[in-house]
DNA sequence: GTCTTCTTCAACCGGAAGGTTGAAAAGGAG
DNA sequence: CTCCTTTTCAACCTTCCGGTTGAAGAAGAC
């Protein structure tokens, strides 16, 4: 999977990911301190951060054997943009049909509305 | 998984998903007409538009035999909740680390617990 | 040096994801 | 009714994902 989109998506699709980028906007942390309040190995939760640090979420600095992970809000930018994008178009179709319907009072389409019986 | 924003998540961490979505912005289409593009089956897309569907990205309407897919924009909303939520979040506590750092020319404790005082 | 702590690497396992082929519903069109 | 089109269902296969255990790096602490 190479695009960056793909990855940040995917990487937020896991409730234990999300939960992990909720706290680390609250404060940075180490694995061990990120690891505590799940029921899973530590080993698992590296695991998580490798797949959030891959996807540009994250970011690792090193302070003795601990390795404190940092938040990166810039990528969100890139899945925002992407939404929004899509989103105004949609419901500016959506709008837009609203129109068509208002100019369109005959022509009987074959949509099975209410058609006034 | 049940969680609604992992589904949506998911569901848009794959490209093609992504693709669909993107030309189901400019118009509905019927599964053929979203499977051409792609040499995959028809088979497959429609695993995908099962996908976006369970996530609640499109939803089907019947006529004859065909299958219209609409896109609805309003599961979008979800995710931007989330993101903006985190992001702000995190860029705010950017800003207070600058103030922090301005603040503390010395005085290097290794911050542990919170105690924000 | 040795010990302890924090983290990651490697191998493995079960299940889910995305793809295929083949057949079956569902509904016109002839 | 018989065909044809569109879509989905059912198996099956392979790869990826999230989890485990066990061992190995990395860097203080003693």
């Amino acid at each position: 999977m190479a695009d960056p989109l793909s990855r940040v998506f995917s990487a937020l699709a896991d409730p234990t990911r999300r939960d992990i980028v909720a706290r680390l906007a609250v404060a940075d942390a180490t694995v061990n301190e990120l690891a505590a309040p799940y029921d899973v190995t530590v080993q698992a939760v590296s695991k998580h951060l490798k797949v959030l640090e891959d996807a540009g979420l994250v970011s690792r600095s090193r302070e003795a054997q601990r390795r404190p992970v940092h938040l990166e809000a810039e990528v969100f930018d890139l899945m925002t943009k992407w939404i929004e994008r899509y989103r105004r178009q949609a419901e500016e179709r959506y709008r837009r049909l609203d129109d068509v319907l208002r100019d369109m009072p005959d022509a009987g389409p074959p949509a099975q509305e209410g058609t006034t019986s």
